[in-house]
DNA sequence: AGGCAGGCTTTTA
DNA sequence: TAAAAGCCTGCC
């Protein structure tokens, strides 16, 4: 099927803004977009007219799958140009940038255990190597299927499949002494998930409290501390106010915010503007042009 | 009590 | 050798 979004999207940009790690790049252009145990690829199509701005893409899936499932991943009822629209110029003319720069990225809402999962692996290490742990680990315990051009994938594990595996066989996942996080998480995870699932969003709200209690909730697993169970917030619990600070934010916070970061200007929304200034630094250094 | 140093796996530069 | 989307434990 052929949709056409009119708000920021731009596959590229999320693909490499660091909030998933299972995507894989297409040689069209396109992605295939692996999330739990689904599979779909989406390709954009060339633009139409002159001057219409709207981006069209084909999916590989039927009507009804993209509007009962993948829609809500995209997170396509959320207006991000409206959201950088919030930061002026004049104001903040590094927040401003980084929007301009990486505009077409949005927040994803994905599965929560893949989501706390990765996130738990991804800590002290680079995406390379986060995205290589969770391949292994898909394929030692995932299931084998099949997207629609016939090309296998696998599916990310279910708890019980990533509880009953062997110490050896996590360790091959190069999971380092992250391997018994990840094992207490999935061996934990179905006891917890119900009341973990109260914290979901399903729009932004400034909630100062609830927010509070998602964290102390997920930071209970074994091995998932205040920035983990952040990024869980906001990637999978769509909490879009949760701010994950890492070491390249915390670079950005004390060279750009001097004088302190002006969160509360940005509520309820923190957690968008911290992916496009995440970002832009991470691609401004990886292309030399820091400072 | 709450803050801090040190240790932890593995890979890459 | 240091750093990489950190966290746990033990010490003070």
């Amino acid at each position: 099927m052929v949709i056409t979004i009119s708000d920021d999207f731009d596959l590229k940009k999320i693909a490499e803004s660091g909030q998933c790690f299972r995507w894989e790049a297409l040689s069209d252009g396109g992605y295939r977009v692996l999330s739990g145990n689904r599979c779909l690829r989406i390709r954009p199509l060339p633009a139409g007219g002159t001057g219409n701005t709207a981006q069209t893409c084909e999916l590989d899936c039927p009507e009804d799958e993209f509007h009962s499932f993948w829609q809500n991943y995209f997170d396509l009822s959320e207006n991000y140009r409206q959201i950088r629209a919030r930061v002026r110029r004049e104001e903040d003319p590094f927040l401003y940038t980084a929007c301009e720069r990486e505009k077409g990225i949005r927040i994803l809402r994905q599965d929560l255990f893949e989501t706390l999962e990765s996130f738990i692996i991804s800590q002290n290490r680079s995406i390379p190597m986060i995205q290589n742990s969770i391949r292994l680990l898909c394929r030692a315990a995932g299931e084998e299927k099949k997207d629609s051009a016939g090309i296998s994938y696998f599916t990310f594990p279910s708890p019980e499949a990533i509880a009953s595996l062997p110490e050896s066989v996590l360790r091959d996942c190069r999971l380092g002494y992250r391997w018994k996080y990840v094992r207490a998480a999935a061996i934990d995870f179905p006891a917890r998930e119900d009341r973990l699932r109260r914290f979901c969003c399903d729009q932004a709200s400034e909630d100062n409290a609830a927010d509070a209690a998602a964290l102390e909730e997920l930071t209970g697993f074994f091995g998932v501390g205040v920035k983990v169970a952040n990024c869980v917030s906001l990637f999978a619990l769509h909490r879009l106010n949760a701010f994950p600070v890492d070491t390249w934010v915390r670079k950005i916070l004390a060279g750009q915010y001097p004088k302190g970061y002006p969160s509360e200007n940005y509520s309820p929304y923190n957690g968008v503007y911290q992916q496009y200034m995440f970002a832009w630094y991470r691609q401004k250094s990886a292309s030399g042009k820091l400072r």
